[in-house]
DNA sequence: TTTTTACATGAATTATATTTCTATAAAAGT
DNA sequence: ACTTTTATAGAAATATAATTCATGTAAAAA
């Protein structure tokens, strides 16, 4: 792994988490919205993972955010 | 695979293959700009992968877009 | 006709995404 | 003080992303 691709593994976890804590929302349930493992998506939020597009846009879904939101270089 | 997420593959890979020939690129060209191989960008584009959000990122960072051009719903 | 360029695809392999199970611990609620 | 909720994480297993190699096709160019 680059080290550029950590820098958008950063942005994107910190982005996301960001939007679920404004919307209040506990990881398990924004997991359970979007169909995916508790344990998976907070390795996502804590930078450990390396989601594939399909699960972000849902993640995007389920926040009602666009994708510029999570990334907007 | 959900039926739904052929759907946003299918978006996604439309998009990207529009926005590459717009800038008159190969796939060979492109993959090589990404970093990623040849045989997969193909995929990419033909709906067959579901690639991961550093890497359509770097797509979208190579094409010079933001990443709403390739899912704006 | 020959060569080159671009796109596509099957099979086999490797790398990594994602789940499941389990457990700990801090924080918030009662 | 007790209970519940929330976040975190290790390890092992499974699913799938991504590569490599080989090959084929078709169109454009020489």
């Amino acid at each position: 792994m680059a080290m550029d691709d950590k820098l958008i593994l950063e942005e994107v976890a910190d982005n996301i988490r960001i939007e679920r804590l404004r919307r209040r929302l506990s990881q398990e349930k924004l997991a359970e919205m979007v169909d995916i493992s508790t344990k998976y998506l907070n390795m996502i939020e804590n930078r450990k993972a390396n989601p594939t597009i399909v699960i972000v846009i849902k993640i995007c879904g389920a926040l009602d955010i666009d994708l510029n939101t999570i990334w907007s270089k």
